[in-house]
DNA sequence: TGAATATATGAACAGATATTCATATGAAAG
DNA sequence: CTTTCATATGAATATCTGTTCATATATTCA
């Protein structure tokens, strides 16, 4: 009895006791939005970039290709905790890796690593 | 026994077994890094973008101001749960209000928000 | 081939976090 | 002022996640 009737279906479960919904913002509102899985793989990303650990890696490989144990060194981590870093990161495709001999250089994967990181410093540093 | 000694002090521990340690490399990543406050403010602000729930909310926010009941249904979501994830949206500052009435009309704070999250799109829907 | 070194990875554990449930707050209408 | 409605919030819980520890893999060098 909120308007909401007929084919909707899978879910008909209430979500808030409210009886003033605005059907037709709700509708717009869903039109605009993108799909599940877009938004899904947005929060999947912006995960990947909401952790300390991570951040501190990819601003290290900001101006330079690195290998794992210098990350390490610079960043006061155990190597173990950088390599499972760098294995998300890499699953993102934030950073790449080549390997030179025994140690395996990283570094960030293109720009739009860089223009995230950026937006994301004009928030905090204003 | 790797090339630091004296006066680096605070945490003498090592971080890796690794020989090789290239020190010049480390002081130099070292100096074009942010303050440490400011990188755990970043992953602070991005973790927020980080779950789909908030991405969702915030989509929704992305062109036009919405209450909170309508949010709840719109997203599929308890009207509480809504309101926790506005609660940390606002702490975030990514988030305003203004009451009217007995409704609680909530807007992206600014242009921002919607900057950092075209770029995380642009990169996932490439 | 075997030893040494750099990196990767699996399991386990501790800490963080999103949702739910119950309830409190605060505005509005009678 | 009392009731009703929209929102906020605290506590509890189940899930997720980052680090550590132990160990495996892979490359170089003797």
């Amino acid at each position: 009895m909120n308007g909401k009737e007929g084919s909707m279906a899978i879910q008909d479960v209430e979500h808030c006791e409210c009886s003033e919904i605005h059907q037709n913002t709700i509708e717009q509102v869903l039109e605009q939005m993108p799909d599940e899985d877009v938004l899904y793989d947005l929060a999947e990303l912006f995960k990947v970039f909401g952790d300390s650990s991570r951040i501190r890696i990819l601003f290290a490989l900001y101006g330079a290709d690195i290998c794992v144990c210098d990350l390490a060194e610079t960043l006061n981590m155990t190597q173990s905790a950088v390599s499972h870093q760098l294995k998300i990161l890499k699953q993102s495709k934030l950073v790449n890796s080549r390997r030179e001999g025994k140690q395996v250089y990283y570094f960030l994967a293109d720009d739009h690593v860089r223009r995230i990181i950026a937006q994301g410093m004009e928030h905090v540093t204003e």
